[in-house]
Parts: structure tokens; sequence; C-alpha cells
DNA sequence: TACATTAATTGCACAGCGTACAGAAATTGG
DNA sequence: CCAATTTCTGTACGCTGTGCAATTAATGTA
């Protein structure tokens, strides 16, 4: 039981951990957009050569994992959990926490759609959201099945929010992406597509809190309709 | 009235047309994934200096946007406002024959995600989903939020599946991935995830045709709750 | 028919990327 | 003090997008 990690090993010492490799490309992807994460990028970051960082990760996308990994590892489980609250209450909660995580640096979303997420805390994420849903009185199948459809829904808002921001700069407030949607509404010929011009305003909100919590609101209906079958 | 693409122009024939990029790009994705969807390589498969391809696009980016809309335009909106079958089964069809060719070239949905998707053919889509809407009862407003519900859900699902596809090669069958993951799950430790564990089955096929139309069917009912309000 | 105009294409170059390989530097157990 | 072991660096290869200048091909006009 002892701590493999640190028993005095023999060679150099290193010169950062695998930590710090992993907060140098939060810094780079909050700083200059998910592009700006290479592995030149977080060497230079840390002062080192590029190739240093290969004796921490395999190649990059384990760093992209690990860094996916970190970002799913902040969300706050605790709250997922807490039985006094009202479970769908509690999934708004999570859902809009990791909205405004994710969008904080965009291209985050990205990172974590190019690899499956199969880290302990992607595990941890999805076993906290089967509790919730349990507590919402489905049994474990439709409790699973639920589970994946949320996830979807959750990374598929912020994934198509992120889709039309320019990748560096961390995200414009919503005020200011709902205007700029606005305008380039007003370029649609009424004439061909009339359901599309009449609801301009609605579409430009499209990437609005409001809704996302719609979306995921509609999802929570679908699944309570499941619930003590 | 007159079409004013031809009236003989001066300078140089042009070796090729922007279709024939599109669909050089369209079989690069197809045979070698998304990542191979680069301006050399298509210039390559056109038999081209890389940078005649700056004739017919300014950058790549433009390139891509084009692969998206000719991949939105193959879609059959004609299916999708037949009024004689029931709203929920033209949009099941919609969905399932938009995650087949998404899924066909794993990558592509990581293309339309790479991007605001604002072209014509991504117009037409959304307003042939307004008016199923209105026939199914929503008024325009909750129409319009519905539709990007159902946008989300549809490319969210899509692209959680593609994530974990190693890019290149179509994609294999169902079965395999379903067989693939339920391998990966039996190594997660039941002690720490048991809720997980317990719906290991389950998961496994997070990637089926059936969980696909099961998320979809959750995502209708909510929406199906707000009609003639 | 000859020439000038215009557009498409090419060659070359630059800066960036991931990463493989060999060697130098640093640290420790014996 | 030496040998073993690990980390880090230098160098290099092949790939990417794309800008600039020169070339090639097609046309309208004289």
């Amino acid at each position: 039981m002892a701590k493999d990690t640190s028993p005095a090993k023999r060679g150099r010492k290193r010169a950062v951990g695998e930590d710090e490799v992993v907060a140098a490309a939060i810094r780079l992807l909050g700083a200059r957009g998910a592009d700006a994460v290479s592995i030149r990028g977080i060497a230079a970051e840390l002062g080192l050569a590029p190739n240093a960082v290969y004796t921490y990760f395999p190649d990059r996308a384990a760093v992209i994992g690990a860094v996916v990994e970190h970002l799913l590892g902040e969300t706050d489980l605790a709250a997922l959990t807490a039985r006094d609250t009202p479970w769908r209450d509690r999934i708004h909660t999570l859902a809009g926490d990791l909205r405004r995580r994710l969008l904080a640096h965009p291209g985050a979303v990205n990172l974590l759609l190019s690899g499956p997420m199969d880290g302990p805390n992607a595990l941890a994420l999805g076993e906290a959201l089967l509790a919730v849903l349990a507590d919402a009185g489905l049994d474990p199948t439709e409790a699973a099945r639920a589970s994946y459809l949320l996830i979807v829904q959750v990374l598929g808002a912020i994934a198509l929010e992120a889709a039309e921001l320019p990748s560096p700069a961390p995200a414009p407030p919503i005020a200011e992406r709902v205007a700029t949607r606005r305008e380039q509404l007003r370029a649609i010929p009424a004439d061909r597509f009339p359901r599309t011009a009449g609801a301009a305003d609605t579409i430009a909100q499209f990437v609005s809190d409001e809704q996302y919590a719609w979306g995921l609101d509609r999802v929570l209906d679908g699944i309570e309709g499941r619930a003590n079958s």
C-alpha cells in the first residue's frame, strides 16, 4: 500500500510535473484558443524543449485527454447528489456549471469531442448522474439511457454555441453574441425562408441562457415521463 | 436575368470547378478521415498545385464550409414536409438519415461543429423543421426553440458517437462498436462505480440505433408537451 | 494576325505542427 | 568514484496553411 510514485528513483530530476503540463495547456487554451494547445506551445510555456513533453505524455492526444479530465474534474459532483434539492434543479445546476466552464475557453468542448471520454472523472460524472436519475424514479436501464441523453444534450448545446465563436478570446458576453446573431439574421430573404425570417428574434437567442435551460427542460420533461414506470 | 456566370470571361480557363473541389474533399473525407481533408490533399486529388485551390476558396475554412453545405444539401427535405406522415415519424426519418450520412465519414460532424452553419442548405433545413413543428401544433416561437433543440440533439448524439471512432475508415458496423465498448466497460471497478458497472450492458449500447431513437423520442415527448398550448 | 489584358496556375518560401532518434546532462545506488 | 538510469536537448523529417512573384493560357481589340 506504499505510494509507489515516490520511492526515490534513480535518474535525473523532473523539471516540472504532469499537472504543470496540463496547467500550461489550459493556460494556452484560455488565452489563445484550442489551436494554441500544441506540444510546442506547452513546452515554450514551461521553458522546455518541445520533445521534453513526451516524457510526461506519449502523444498530443494524451495531453488533450488529461486536459479534458481536468476540466471535467472541476465540476461539483457533491451538488449533484444533494438529495434535499429537487433532482431537476440539481441537473440544471450541473448543466449550467458545465456550460459556463466550457465556454470560458471556447474550443474546450471541441477537445471533449475529439476523443472518447473514458477517464475517471468522466466516469465519476456518469455515476453521479445515474444516482440523480435513480432519485428521479427511473429504473437502472432507463437511468443509463437518460444519462447519456443528458450528456448529449449538454455537450451538443455547448458545441453548437462554441461553433460560431472565433476560437481565440474567452467568448464575448451573451448579449453581444445575441446581437451579432440578430444582425446576421437580418440578411435572410423572407420570401425564401418565411418562417425563419419570422422567428428571427427567437433564433437570435439560441445562444442564450434561456434557450439552454428551455432545451434542457424539454429533455427533462421527456425523461420525467419515464419515471416510476 | 442572364446567367452572369458564363458571359465569356477573359483569362485562362479553370482546370476544375468549385464543385469538383468539394467532391475531392468529400472523397478524402470518406477515404482517409477528416484530417486528410487538407488543401494539399485536395490539390493532389485534382492534379493541381496546392495554392491553385485558393482560386476557388479564400481559405481552408471556406472549403470546409462548402463541404458542410454539400453534406447538408443531400438530406431529403421533401420527406420532412410530407404532411400525410405523422410529424414525429418525419423527424425520425430525417434524424436517422443525417446520422447515417454523417457517420459514413466519421469526422464529418466535426467539420459541421467547426464553424457556424449559416449556408443556404442549413437555412433550408431549419425552415423545413419549423414547418414540421408548426404541423405539430407549436406556435412560431416554441417551434423555433424546438427546432434548435432538435439540431442540438441530433448533432450532439452524432458527435459523441464519432468522438470514440478513430478518424480514418468509414466507421465499423454498430454491432462491432457495441462489442468494443462492452469490452472496455468490463474494466470499470464495480466498487467505485457501482451503478455504472451495473448498467454496463445498457451503456455499451449508447452507440446503437435504439439509443439514438430513444433519446430523440424523449426530446420529442418534451416538445409534444408544448403543443397546442 | 499581333498585342495587350486578364485570370488561373505554378514555384518557392516561411512559419508552424507532431514526433522520432541520438546524444548530453543530471541524479542516484552501489 | 563509477555505473546505471532517467530526463532533457539538438537535429531532422514530413506534414500543414498560405503569401508573393512569375508563368501560362485564354480572351478582346487593333
